[in-house]
DNA sequence: TCAAGTATACTTGTATACAAGTATTATAAT
DNA sequence: ATTATAATACTTGTATACAAGTATACTTGA
């Protein structure tokens, strides 16, 4: 059994979470990151054995990952999908769907409260870059656009975020944790884009909105590809098991 | 310990099922027809022995249910949150927002494989209708419309699909049910909307696709609604635990 | 050398056992 | 009568045990 040097989902998003959710967390971490490759088949005991809890938590967290469709539970082992190039273009299909239809209930509403706290959240962003501090500024990059989300109250919509948002915020992870190392210069065009989509809102004006949108996601998406290549690559020389 | 007299999920869809699957759907089932109101609180003990096994596929069971947000986790017992009007209408929310998505990559593509399956599901449909399967016309209409969201290959589409699918199965189940029994002249209507969807896949006339598709929202929303109360009223008869 | 059949070692699904924690209830004291 | 404390009976999360089934590998026969 190989020993585990070192996670790659960060450690204190965990502390209340059960074995499972670890588990899950960081077995999503690996496929996406690309240091699971893609066609691996997983086994409930060995990964039991590898992150040394017994098989229930380990049941839990492919159920939780097969529902996310990075892996594929068939009779005899789980086989991991990952993400293709295809399926991160798709994921940001859904996000566009949803984001826009969220936009269309959030122009019927009064928003003051929502930007309040959209700002808030910017301004963690930004402490985050100046700190240098890639995970706190992916897990504030999510929240702003859950924080979207929830504002228009709708459980299904919500529905469809809770079951893509682990990915998400992997992706992101992966994606920033990269470019804080490489292309520092990225931040300041991703800011820019948040306070757009936050004046959007505020004056409600719908063109300004999905301008800033699709900016968001040429942001995230190009350079996602990118880096997880290159992740990929690199997690080559990791021993498989 | 209440005695299950009857199963509301048609057994013979659940052949292959494990017991975990068994007890979701038939808890899913009893929630969405109002028999389980809610507000209840669920334990995995109790089910466990309601359902005449181990916790464990309870658990699955539960871990799924929540997912499909109709009853929701909390530190002691599972509380059952059910359907209110607000998320059926939500359901639909989302199933328009796919189904629109869907339409606009149908357009660009080769359609005349579907047609054809389509049309075959339909034929199916009618013959459910003339021998008064209920059963079987839900699970025809369920696929209808499951094969037009297949057609555009999309894994995160076919996702949300999935976590809708449950609950819409349900919620389709009681909903002919009880018309097979009451309203029996809406089922022409029913088709014809069938019918003008596959015309306009075919054509690919993008208004008949939406008149036809809130047509067919129409056709179930308001029923359903009329039907679940009339379904809670019943069921408040049955003794509850 | 190759085919067929058997045995073995794995797989999942389910049951059960146990530990840690939480709510409730009963008891005791003011 | 009311409040505080302690005991009890529940809860979940995890580990482990076991049964049924499947693939792999090995052995035996030609």
């Amino acid at each position: 059994m190989a020993e585990t040097k070192e996670y790659l989902y960060p450690s204190k998003w965990l502390s209340k979470a059960s074995a499972g959710d670890r588990v899950a967390c960081e077995l999503r971490m690996r496929i996406i990151s690309g240091m699971v490759e893609s066609g691996t088949i997983l086994s409930e005991n060995t990964l039991a054995a590898d992150f040394a809890v017994s098989r229930s938590p380990v049941r839990e967290a492919l159920k939780i990952l097969a529902s996310e469709h990075i892996i594929r539970l068939e009779r005899m082992g789980a086989v991991v999908i990952g993400l293709t190039e295809k399926e991160i273009e798709e994921i940001y299909d859904v996000r566009l769907l949803i984001e826009t239809f969220v936009f269309e209930r959030l122009v019927r509403m009064d928003t003051t409260k929502l930007v309040q706290e959209l700002s808030k959240i910017l301004e963690m962003m930004k402490i985050a870059i100046k700190y240098q501090d890639a995970d706190e500024f992916s897990y504030q990059d999510v929240l702003f656009h859950e924080t979207i989300i929830r504002a228009i109250d709708h459980s299904y919509m919500l529905m469809i975020w809770n079951n893509l948002k682990p990915v998400m915020e992997s992706l992101i992870l992966v994606s920033m944790r990269g470019r804080f190392k490489e292309k520092y210069d990225d931040f300041p065009r991703i800011l820019k884009n948040h306070e757009l989509y936050i004046e959007a809102i505020q004056s409600k004006d719908r063109n300004l909105m999905i301008e800033s949108l699709h900016q968001n996601f040429n942001d995230v998406q190009g350079k996602v590809e990118d880096l997880w290549m290159s992740q990929q690559m690199l997690s080559k020389g990791v021993e498989q098991e």
